[in-house]
DNA sequence: CTTTGTGTCGAACGAACGTTCGACTCAGGG
DNA sequence: CCCTGAGTCGAACGTTCGTTCGACACAAAG
């Protein structure tokens, strides 16, 4: 059998991803707290000490689910980002990115959402500097959309906030079954916030013309 | 001295509501499987087990405070809402009440908001059937919206659980000293829900170059 | 063959957990 | 005066927790 190198280098052995696999659906089914690293453990068919040997703790396991998904679903939201500059597009790349991701990886991002401030000392720092970059690339969009004279006036803070709670809400609800998948949903949801749920004038009221459906609905509005 | 009747019904001794008040406290910081009956015991100056003369276990202490949370919003809500008669006004009454007692309140809700499914068997069956009830509420008014030709044509479970998730998200990141206090913040949300955040006129005339693509999410959109 | 380093594990440690139990206090009613 | 029953508590029970430790397997290097 051929050696594996792997120098405990920030990079994956096998045996690392199994138990970061097993340890994500864990911590999302009974919480960061209400997980064990027994039942890790059992699941991952790794034994109590020999999981010590690749993870040095329960916090750590936390840690490294948070900071790996926050790390892709940034890199995979500045690679869709390229080449578009529209600011209302680009905020619509962001929420279907993020939204692609999250129901591609139900448990990471239910982890990410609810284990919020279960970490402490440097593991906190770390994750609580991502994710506001995050936030910041967010944030900086929608300023984009507000100076293009795109938005109304409305608390950026606030608005931009919303929006991550509409989609960070989701993990409470979303049965795949029943529920719209990514492309719908991102798209309902980008729409939702762009433009709301209100029709503002009954002018367009039988929609003939769907496609000025969205706009109108805020046109109606005075600039306020 | 007195002698104080209280016979074990439903209502409540002071030193109930005091053992209630810190547990939610800590429910709220620990998360229910971090949080410690000792915990509880301590900050509330019971004794361990004089706190058992109380409650009967650590998820009736959770059933308790989720319930009366549930009951008290919903009560206000349907008082709030009597006499109103405008759908939109109607939501935006929902809005304001959730919020005001949301950040009134910010321990319980996010007791309401974080631990939802820490229960288990009958006290969960309850908990769930006076949350669906609430929802319920919710989808009733945006569809008496939709009936009365004020909404688009958006799927009203994704759209009512959308703006249940942006004002549930509040706990994640509200700061009373930095943020808007309810009054306004309701406004804002509500307003976002039902308008939106893009501002019709100016997309109409600025948007030369970018207005295909910036339609392209939005008008691509079947009627579905 | 011996040494070395990586991987693996069973068994145990001390701490903390939710819950129980029996004893005690003490005011009110007989 | 004694009995009753609500209220309170310290001490303990059994369990589970995160983590550690020493031993063993075994391929590669000497």
């Amino acid at each position: 059998m051929p050696r594996i190198p792997r120098g405990e280098n920030g990079m994956g052995s096998r045996k690392l991803e199994l138990i970061l696999r097993h340890a994500a659906q864990e911590f999302a089914d009974k919480g960061y707290e209400g997980a064990s690293i027994r039942g890790i453990s059992r699941s991952s068919g790794v034994s109590l000490s020999g999981l010590y040997y690749y993870v040095e703790s329960k916090q750590k396991l936390l840690y490294l689910i948070q900071i790996h998904t926050f790390r892709t679903i940034l890199a995979k939201l500045q690679t869709a980002l390229r080449g578009a500059t529209d600011p209302a597009k680009r905020l619509s790349i962001l929420v279907h990115n993020h939204l692609e991701y999250f129901l591609r990886h139900p448990m990471e991002m239910k982890v990410l959402a609810h284990e919020d401030d279960a970490l402490e000392g440097e593991y906190r720092k770390e994750v609580t500097e991502i994710k506001r970059r995050y936030y910041g690339v967010a944030l900086e969009i929608f300023e984009e959309l507000r100076r293009s004279g795109q938005a109304r006036r409305v608390n950026p803070r606030v608005a931009v906030l919303s929006l991550f709670g509409m989609m960070n809400w989701i993990h409470t609800w979303h049965r795949p079954q029943v529920d719209p998948q990514a492309e719908a949903l991102s798209e309902a949801m980008a729409e939702m916030f762009l433009h709301g749920v209100m029709n503002g004038h009954r002018v367009v009221r039988e929609q003939h013309l769907s496609r000025s459906r969205g706009r109108l609905a805020v046109a109606a509005r005075p600039a306020r």
